[in-house]
DNA sequence: AAAGAATATCGAAGCGGTTCGAAAAGAGTG
DNA sequence: CACTCTTTTCGAACCGCTTCGATATTCTTT
């Protein structure tokens, strides 16, 4: 068995001093072309690699970066935080990062602290979704950059990737609007996530720009969660009132499922006589009759864009704040009515 | 802000060695009881912890363990290795380990190795899914811990973990027949899959077991892919023979799928007059119309399997060869007709 | 051509742990 | 109580790399 070969070799082939080889690794200044050059051919024929921990222990960099996301949110069925994840884990090579993924309690808890914070195995950390403010705490103190992922902090300036909900919402209901639709309802679920709030705004900033009418009974935003029952019931009431909204845009498709069901449920006929959209794309929608017509969120480009913005983070040794924001894409299939040619080949797919 | 405690800082504070501080730390025998005591009550105070670099670089163990997958199978829609990877995420949290996750391509390509065999980051490599064999070469040569799930290697012995197919196919004929079935079919789709095979092998045996003939106009094993249309055209064979089966057993999902698409266009009524299982257990099951019964894969359990595997093989440094069996499960939703009052109720879930 | 500035190279001191052999302390024994 | 034999503790070397200050070399400038 051949030994592993050190940076010790790489310094005795080349003729060169270990300072020296250490500098061509690292592309550091100060270093003749030749130098570089025949420290380089050594390289490469020893097979040579620097290994991560003795690179860590001198330079105090890990080249890890934590992922957080919370328990609830990462076992819940539909794979956004996964997708997430796997966008951050492809765009930390391109970087030469490692992602060291943990989930945690959405409540800070000092027994929960994950193991690369305590161990100091990495050199920022990005949090996906809503999580309670004393990990954020936490991880500010212990001077790491964070970068969070659908979810803003107002309160602490934080960086952040967000999904650009107003433009999606602009998105369906200028749609709408340009299918001849007036009359648009919109079901909120429960207005307390900020995500829902902003897809509200964009409903309402959009309606009036087109000259139409927010009408109060056309909007449910008093439901408890945002899940397919509340758009069920919202539904019964959008449905039941005086002149009937022609078109509806659901702050998520799985209210919007809901609001389908009870529509066929009610001789309403989803897609010709009235529209719906939702919002997420999530894969329910492809298995519905007709197939939901959404607003489709490119996942993996929130974990890339965040792991981007970490690497950026991290080399400046900065911490001015940055929110990005990743746009969104209207997805038209059948449930919105423009789309009726394609109705029938999705069956097979 | 205050300096992060190191080893030194404990010893000095203890009024004992360095040495003795690290035999504590790593659980080592030859610790006086009251040393260790102490000891551990210093670390406590400081809120020391070992620096996985330092650690790492002295002890020549990572403490991360690589998991590879190619990305054909990781970037599927089905979320079977995602589910896999997560398994072995949690489980490595409790072996103190990380998981490094590397997509790389099936065939070996030196271009592609991934950083962390490179950088001597990983203590052990697990390999999800079948995989050229060039990328197990490398790892026997680096002399690195194999674990490999869902795939089994006969020339080289590597250690496995695998899912019990033929037990799967058992409980799905099993089932069938004690509901009264005797003209059970089979939709193998492509044989040449591992997988695919064990099923039909556990298909066979167990109709032999209750003296039931397996036909072989009600065997399809001839089809290039084992996807939905494969299923479709299956059943159109199937069923279009001279006493054609009353119950059918797809190798996987998503041909059970087509095969009850076929079904429903051509009057047969699945569940109440023939009975269709799938195996794997996919989201879309639940989906359809009568709702999949199918063979649950516990796709967590793959993963955490191969981390505990592993983490023995580390510790115990032995090559010892295992090859462990993950049980299956059988779910019975409508399409099997056993479970025919549960029907209605999955509809708004 | 000499002095000064800029650029290359090097030596040595860490980084924060583990580990091994030696020394010290206890325990057991005749 | 002196003498082994264990058990516990310790000192020092080392893991493989970075980094900083010192030294050597080359390039400018006058």
């Amino acid at each position: 068995m051949k030994k592993i070969p050190t940076i010790r070799d790489v310094a005795q082939r080349s003729n060169y001093s270990l300072s020296t080889v250490s500098l061509v690794l690292n592309n550091k200044p100060n270093v003749s072309e030749t130098a570089r050059r025949e420290v380089r051919t050594i390289i490469d024929e020893l097979g040579y690699h620097p290994r991560r921990n003795a690179r860590g222990l001198a330079s105090h960099h890990s080249g890890n970066i934590g992922f957080i996301v919370t328990d609830d949110h990462f076992s819940r069925a539909e794979p956004f935080y996964t997708k997430i994840f796997l966008g951050t884990e492809f765009e930390a090579r391109k970087h030469n990062y490692y992602i060291l993924l943990t989930t945690v309690s959405r409540s800070f808890r000092t027994s929960e602290i994950p193991r690369f914070l305590l161990e100091h195995n990495a050199d920022g950390v990005i949090v996906a979704g809503e999580i309670g403010n004393g990990w954020i705490e936490y991880m500010m103190e212990q001077r790491l950059p964070v970068v969070l992922i659908d979810y803003a902090l107002s309160r602490r300036p934080v960086s952040a990737v967000l999904i650009d909900n107003e433009a999606g919402a602009r998105l369906a209901v200028d749609h709408l609007y340009n299918n001849g639709h007036t009359r648009i309802g919109f079901i909120a679920g429960n207005m307390s996530h900020p995500s829902i709030r902003s897809r509200y705004e964009g409903y309402c900033e959009t309606m009036m720009r087109h000259g139409l009418l927010v009408r109060r009974d056309l909007v449910c935003t008093d439901a408890e969660t945002t899940a397919q029952a509340d758009g069920y019931r919202a539904a019964q009431r959008l449905f039941t009132v005086p002149a009937p909204p022609t078109a509806v845009f659901a702050a998520n498709d799985a209210m919007a499922i809901g609001c389908m069901q009870f529509m066929k449920e009610h001789g309403v006929t989803v897609g010709e006589q009235t529209a719906v959209i939702g919002f997420d794309n999530i894969e329910a929608g492809l298995h519905v009759a007709p197939r939901l017509s959404t607003i489709g969120v490119p996942c993996e480009e929130l974990g890339s864009n965040a792991v981007r913005r970490m690497a950026e983070m991290i080399r400046d040794k900065t911490s001015v704040v940055t929110t990005t924001v990743v746009p969104v894409e209207l997805i038209v299939r059948e449930s919105c009515g423009s789309n009726r040619q394609a109705a029938s080949v999705g069956a097979l797919s």
